[in-house]
DNA sequence: GTCTATAGCACGATAGAC
DNA sequence: GTCTATCGTGCTATAGAC
């Protein structure tokens, strides 16, 4: 029962539209699933979903709006933690938890793939992925300052590159796989002091 | 001067059709890429790219079969080197070479999104990702026996996870920047035997 | 073998009634 | 706000002349 203009409602409305159509564009991918398929799956019509968003790109955008606060949130609960290097991992495992959900990783391809084409939808990833590169390289250089990371590092790039490799967990996604070992290992090892990989330190 | 049915003149159209729809494909996608524009680069129609190729489809597939004959080539040439671990860093970096060009992560990106229509293509991608993995899988599995990687390592698992950082230096592509020093970096700090990740050797 | 022309279809987006 | 109906567009693939 719709009273009034009810802002509340038009929220709730583009909300589960946007969760049916990241279901099917995950699934299937952004080309190759129509409005018309996205209005039948909330169950009205395709003028409805362009009454709620402007074109189909928007419609594709909504889906990662929802990810900014939640990066936030994420930093935040970890950035004041007594031990850097284990609230890395534990960021990195929040932000590879999807991992073995295929069609997360089908999310992430389109993603990608739509980032090109579309400017604005590359600057409302770009804010997340800053944010996270960002709360990641305070991390690290707290690391380093502790002497548990390795000082030749630079914080920022080994921040994006930490963020690459969790990219990497969702591409080698395979059913019944945890990626949290393999991720571990490759971040630590990464991270480390050389304290035996070159036989010889600079003097 | 086309003269009889000249198969070998017919391989190299074959050919330079799918060089050309390959940079297209790279550049912007796949459903963003028509056929017609194809044949437009080429100079010619799209019916005479019917002619070549029997869809759309085996067009994008022609790109990649050309892959397996090079893999093959790869590890030919480095599974008998005398150092396993400098020869996985060696093919390794032969498969990241292309990473700092733009338009290959985009072909990587259609690759990995066109896969999961294709069963086809998967299988095509699948033949050169197994003589990758299988030959990787050799060399780390070597590496084990004499001592350079930890051997609580799964030869075949780690030759995967080896291939997917390969992909995630794609994804962290930039203009100017080269992934080796990460790669290597990472490839080591993964494969290393645990010598001061772990204070607690078991017993 | 290569062309022009077009069939046949699917889609994004809009118009306009209710 | 939601609908039905449809416009306009662009595509893959084919037909048929040369």
């Amino acid at each position: 029962m719709p009273r009034r203009a009810d802002p509340e409602r038009i929220a709730q409305k583009r909300e589960q539209i946007a969760v049916e159509a990241g279901r099917l564009f995950a699934a299937q991918g952004y080309d190759r699933t129509s409005v018309a398929e996205v209005a039948k799956a909330v169950g009205t019509s395709p003028a409805s979903v362009f009454y709620y968003f402007e074109d189909k790109a928007s419609l594709f955008r909504a889906v990662f709006e929802r990810d900014l606060p939640a990066a936030e949130a994420l930093i935040a609960r970890h950035v004041e933690a007594p031990d850097p290097v284990t609230a890395i991992l534990d960021v990195l495992d929040a932000l590879a938890r999807d991992a073995a959900d295929p069609s997360a990783s089908g999310m992430l391809i389109e993603l990608l793939r739509r980032a090109g084409d579309d400017p604005e939808l590359l600057a409302v990833v770009g804010r997340t992925a800053n944010v996270l590169r960002e709360g990641l390289a305070a991390l690290i250089s707290r690391g380093i300052t502790e002497g548990a990371i390795d000082p030749d590092l630079d914080a920022t790039e080994t921040a994006a590159w930490l963020q690459a490799i969790v990219d990497a967990t969702y591409l080698n996604a395979r059913p019944g796989h945890s990626p949290h070992i393999e991720l571990h290992r490759t971040v630590l090892g990464y991270l480390n002091p050389p304290q035996g990989r070159q036989e010889e330190p600079n003097g």
